[in-house]
DNA sequence: TGATACTGGACCGTTTTAGTACTGTTTATT
DNA sequence: AATAAACAGTACTAAAACGGTCCAGTATCA
């Protein structure tokens, strides 16, 4: 569905509120407040980010979680990979098998690019850009396919549709 | 799961196809034997196809399906929008409510910039682009934010990480 | 030593997806 | 007109993923 997960959902606004409070740290119960969420989900969120590094978590009383690096060098395709593993736009990219088309799939090659397009982006936005508003967000995706080089270098966002 | 279903996946390859033979009209049996996939599944995704107006369906004997419009015309963010609906990243962008956060939340807006950018990005690539393999796939998300309006101007594949 | 808080994993109900089936309607052919 | 081929619509089932909970264990500090 092109959709993330909550869990992921979650854990970027986790992430972001302890970018923006950088000096304390916070329990999994202080979490649950502040996101308004149960309890055990907001663990289990702060439980996977600390083993994927991105939080360093201190036990017993006096505990809580903190970020481990800058807000900087931690971004949004970061934390997804965190919460639900590797992204992949199509099921024939995360596994590496082939679809039955017969003579080789045509369209798997270009699911790759557009994939590493996707996932380039998300790349470029961390959670310190996501503490405050983006003013502004502009993509250009460049097919400099033979033919149609040229017309694909304009940003048209006039053909969005809804359903 | 940023995945896109199956049905969708199917519909790219098929609509491929479609777009790669314009001149003869398939039937769903043929796709099926084409796609190597069965019956039913084929002629759920070609009926959905049809009814967004992307294949003309012909009934009866001799009938069949065929590209509706331009291979440049059909892009693969209206394919996705034909088979799964609006493409919405996070479940509150899909509907609009708020999450819990106690005042709004700060990384909304910012989701729907992300979601913008992705949506945008998948309606350049067109099913004739889709035909014939992408030589090179460039990327690149300007995001303007004061302190950081330089930095992310550059193309770095690099940092890319997988489990 | 006890209370607090993270760790790890199993667990289950719900939702979504994937796939099937069936009935009806259109159309070309004979 | 009869027939067969093929699409249209919808309802249904099975499987997988997701969202959320729970508990037993371990580390830490007062
Ligand atoms: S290999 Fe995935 S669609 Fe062909
Ligand atoms: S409104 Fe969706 S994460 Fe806050």
């Amino acid at each position: 569905m092109l959709r993330v997960t909550k869990l992921a959902d979650y854990g970027i606004v986790m992430l972001t509120y302890l970018a923006a409070n950088r000096e304390s740290t916070y329990t999994a119960r202080d979490m649950a407040k502040i996101v308004q969420l149960p309890l055990p989900v907001v663990s289990k969120v702060l439980k996977l980010l600390g083993k994927a590094g991105l939080l360093t978590s201190q036990r017993g009383t006096k505990g809580g979680y903190s970020l481990a690096r800058d807000p900087q060098e931690i971004t949004v395709a970061t934390v997804i990979r965190a919460l639900e593993g590797p992204i992949a736009v199509t099921e024939c990219i995360a596994v590496n098998r082939d679809c039955n088309l017969e003579l080789g799939c045509p369209v798997r090659t270009n699911w790759h690019l557009i994939n590493h397009a996707i996932q380039s982006a998300l790349e470029k936005i961390t959670l310190a850009e996501m503490t405050k508003p983006l003013n502004q967000s502009l993509v250009c995706l460049n097919l400099p396919v033979p033919e149609t080089a040229s017309k694909n270098l304009d940003i048209s966002y006039e053909r969005q549709q809804q359903h």
